[in-house]
DNA sequence: ACAAAGTTAGTGATTACTAACTAACATTGA
DNA sequence: TCAATGTTAGTTAGTAATCACTAACTTTGT
């Protein structure tokens, strides 16, 4: 199947294999959620399988490695994150509310999915593989264009200030959202992402702004 | 040695045990080199041992476990932040100077202590280890307070806008400050950490000012 | 004399992964 | 129509390699 079944999604450009099957969506999911629980060394083959209620060796019946997993659960969140952000880009017109819009997506999204939440502190796991690195600078920065053509606009229409670089204010937004994000997954998601989300990402959103 | 060197640091009023051995020192540096240049799934006891220059065994001779290494090398660092903190703090009197210090402090700590690098990246890593686990925490905690009594005493005097809730104001300061050392990190330390991170440090202090 | 700091040679447990086999189902062609 | 053939997704029973750690012994410095 590992080799037969890989063909490229028609609609990417790239080299990055978005398709998954049913089967292999249920793996990924089960390998965020040992990772979310239980943190990323508990992650063996062994315990997956167990989850999965079938033997190791059918793990390797639907990826070629544990690694593999791991990259195609990256992708799986990078896929999402396109397709959401683009999905907001669409309906919200103006720079602030669909700043605003963008983290609305992500806090109910993880909080569907928080088998998820670990692919956005990686960095550390990807360690001594390459293609899980890859993978995770890849989903940065699809996260980083997506804030930057915001706040760009933003500042072209002058909501936002011209006097820092976009660059600049793109990293304080991102690195504020990051910081929230991992006081949820420290906390076991103990206290409501999408309303302290949404003051935090408001101060942020007034600070930037040049209307106060 | 280990159960005859666990003597308390007179000056510690928690039961954190600070004190530490010149090759317990090394040891540790040299386990947060490994960290830092091939990730911490790459940290064995074999690699460790190697770098040191002595077997395996050797590493039990001054140190209990693996964890107690990460425990010992996290606690040092915390240590080095509340003391470096309390410095600048007496020779920076006024809330933006000392705020800028503070980070310039720890750009320079990092600059020349790299091997320290990870222990911010953790949360990661802690993972069915309660002890590091909690030594994490604590090191973001010692951070997190002293950035608030700078933040709170500058919107006390007026300098910092009282718009925003000290703790988020904290927050977004953090999540800037910890967002830059990952991309440095990532960048395989590959631009001059003082000079971007005082220009970020700039702009966030600029947002959160009151004159302008 | 003696403790601190090293050595060698192992331990059992766990790791990701593989070989060989099979039941159920799908496709094909006379 | 239906047997031949192939595919998919599972199984059991391993593999070598690596892991953190230990027992017993030796060297070294004061």
């Amino acid at each position: 199947m590992i080799s037969t079944d890989m063909r490229r999604n028609a609609k990417n450009h790239s080299t990055m294999k978005t398709d998954i099957t049913p089967r292999q969506l249920e793996i990924i999911e089960a390998a965020g959620r040992l990772i979310t629980e239980d943190g990323y060394a508990m992650l063996t083959t062994k315990r997956l399988a167990e989850r999965m209620q079938f033997s190791e060796a059918a793990l390797y019946r639907h990826f070629a490695s544990k690694e593999a997993i791991l990259v195609s659960m990256i992708e799986h969140l990078t896929a999402s994150v396109k397709q959401r952000m683009e999905e907001v880009a669409r309906k919200e017109e103006l720079p602030e509310p669909r700043l605003r819009a963008m983290f609305d997506s992500h806090f109910s999204y993880f909080k569907a999915h928080p088998e998820y939440l670990m692919a956005i502190f990686a960095t550390n796991f990807m360690e001594s593989s390459p293609a899980s690195d890859r993978a995770i600078k890849e989903l940065m920065e699809v996260m980083r264009q997506h804030l930057r053509a915001v706040v760009s606009e933003g500042q072209k229409s002058g909501v936002f200030t011209k006097a820092i670089p976009t660059d600049m204010l793109v990293h304080i937004v991102m690195g504020t959202f990051r910081l929230h994000m991992l006081q949820w997954r420290i906390s076991g998601r103990g206290f409501d992402i999408t309303r302290k989300g949404r003051s935090l990402m408001d101060a942020v959103i007034s600070l930037i702004g040049t209307s106060r």
